[in-house]
DNA sequence: GACCAGGTGAATA
DNA sequence: TATTCACATGGT
């Protein structure tokens, strides 16, 4: 049992289970934020996988218990020592951010890993996240180890040395069409010395640079890499719903995304990776409904 | 068929 | 520097 630092969120670390309980957690909604793909509904709750590990979250009224290979990791995966309650504080003092963060309220952002995150979003560009989903899906079916965890069998994400297995024309074969070429070239600079470590020490603008001098890795891609699996708090992925919030409450014009992600990160700063997120779900879903 | 989905890279001016 | 276009694929 740990000393929970916070008031509406009581956290109770044993083995292989988490046990989470407030406003400020839900699965349903951290899911289906457009941060991770490889999910999928069982029984009252749902399975996740994430690099080699996997969790059963399965929440009734404000508590989630999550029954996972590793509570460490998940623990860190759902960046559960971070304070949602004074984030949202400050979100607040944004009139027009209401209705996202009653609506959104119990997203996280996700410490998700290096290479999974990279090679999701690559597959991600001018896609939609069910394809995104089947197509990581069969990647990790082919390619990744297999494993089992009370009973259920299913496959880690690929090391380097399996995603470098495939060919292009395995990708394609995957699904992922032209994005194909993208992933052969990134994974053989990945071969050749290319180094994901060494991004998290570096400053924004030379972190951007790097990682867009990968194929397939532009500005959204690259700022979605950098704020789901190094925790950069300070970018602002701007995808086609976020293109469509900034024209609905900013301004209606013919702003390229790369001028509205400067915009919106110069607006909000340190809060602009939390404000994209509860924007993107709150858009995405109102439009589906 | 046209348009869309968590866009990128290459060509062009 | 900014604008335009082609690019697989499956769903609506």
């Amino acid at each position: 049992m740990l000393n929970s630092p916070f008031f509406l969120m009581i956290i109770k670390k044993e083995k292989n289970r988490l046990t989470v309980k407030g406003e400020f957690f839900s699965a349903e909604q951290i899911l289906s934020s457009g941060q991770v793909f490889r999910f999928n509904p069982y029984k009252q709750g749902y399975l996740l996988y994430a690099g080699s590990h996997i969790a059963y979250l399965c929440q009734s009224g404000d508590e989630t218990v999550i029954e996972c290979s590793d509570e460490d990791y998940f623990y860190n995966y759902f960046d559960l020592n971070t304070d949602y309650r004074k984030i949202t504080e400050k979100i607040k003092k944004y009139s027009f951010m209401q209705d996202a963060l009653n609506a959104g309220r119990g997203i996280r952002i996700l410490r998700q890993e290096r290479l999974e995150t990279l090679i999701s979003f690559i597959i991600s560009a001018n896609n939609n996240i069910k394809r995104i989903s089947n197509i990581i899906q069969k990647i990790c079916l082919a390619l990744g180890e297999k494993k089992e965890f009370n009973g259920i069998i299913y496959n880690a994400f690929p090391t380097l040395p399996q995603l470098s297995s495939a060919d292009t024309g395995f990708f394609i074969n995957a699904g992922a069409g032209y994005r194909a070429a993208y992933l052969t070239k990134t994974i053989s600079a990945l071969n050749n010395g290319f180094d994901l470590n060494l991004i998290a020490d570096m400053d924004l603008s030379e972190a951007r640079k790097s990682l867009m001098s990968l194929s397939g890795i532009g500005r959204k891609v690259c700022d979605c890499i950098l704020l789901f699996s190094y925790y950069r708090q300070n970018v602002f992925p701007v995808d086609t719903w976020i293109e469509k919030v900034y024209n609905d409450y900013i301004e209606c014009g013919d702003i390229c995304r790369n001028k509205i992600a400067d915009n919106f990160e110069k607006m909000f700063g340190n809060l602009s990776g939390y404000i994209q997120q509860y924007l993107f779900y709150y858009k995405r879903n109102k439009q589906e409904g």
